[in-house]
DNA sequence: CTTGACGTTGACGTCAACGTAAAGCAGCAT
DNA sequence: ATGCTGCTTTACGTTGACGTCAACGTCAAG
């Protein structure tokens, strides 16, 4: 039972690979571009909840478009030092234009959602007039 | 004043590149995979509208960040035949496949915003607690 | 008629994001 | 001890999306 903190529940690279639908490869590159940093039992890469949680961050960014250095400097900024009022500021600013960028996607996928319902309604109304 | 369908305007590679902000070199990277097919005039290319909505459907798509060959599938789609009853099925098919993949990244788009939303209160809260 | 300013076609270079093969160690089941 | 399985590093290959020449055509201006 040993109450220690203990929250300590780890996972191997195929482990989390298989999770995430990825290979062992693609989760050692990211490591070598600085995305993650498994520790290490001997040689063996062990993961750790907060591992995992930046390998959902980094497939997410990549659903989107997102390159791997830019999702880097992103989740990195999760876990920037905001201790100073200037560190503080300077996150602030960062999020300001993450949102900015953000946002401009949200409207060109609006913006093709609805052309596509535009051209279903008309592929519709095609095909209503077709006998049969 | 001669109502011909002179419906005509033109561009020169030059020109629709500056104006959509790439170079002509992509426009021409673009032609190779088929995603516009500029008419010449003798051997020079000749842009018309169609040529630049086009070209401004894979920008977008771009910026979605999908693959160029998917992105062609996409905007050919538009241009499809439908003229028989098998043919519009199919597309309304796919316009079923891309709504799901749009929806899907609006979902993780989302997401992201709201996460942002949240860590930027957080900083907000650091921050007021910080004298001076 | 030469000189730019643009246009054209190759062809090779580059960078990101992995894939893939080669070779080795580490534990442990037979 | 021996082999198997899973993890490791090293290193070269591949694909997508262009960049970057080089070498040449063309047409209006000087």
């Amino acid at each position: 039972m040993a109450s220690r903190s203990e929250d300590e529940q780890t996972w191997t690279i195929r482990e989390v690979a298989e999770e995430f639908g990825v290979t062992h490869r693609t989760v050692r590159h990211y490591e070598e571009l600085g995305l993650i940093t498994p520790e290490r039992r001997g040689t063996t890469r062990v993961y750790r909840r907060r591992d995992r949680t930046r390998l959902g961050l980094i497939l997410r960014g990549k659903r989107l478009g997102f390159p791997l250095d830019e999702i880097r400097t992103i989740i990195d900024l999760y876990d920037a030092p905001r201790g100073r009022r200037s560190q503080l500021e300077y996150v602030l600013g960062q999020i300001d234009e993450r949102r900015a960028d953000l946002e401009q996607r949200r409207r060109d996928l609006d913006d093709a959602l609805t052309e596509l319902a535009r051209f279903e309604e008309r592929c519709r109304e095609d095909l209503s007039r077709i006998p049969r």
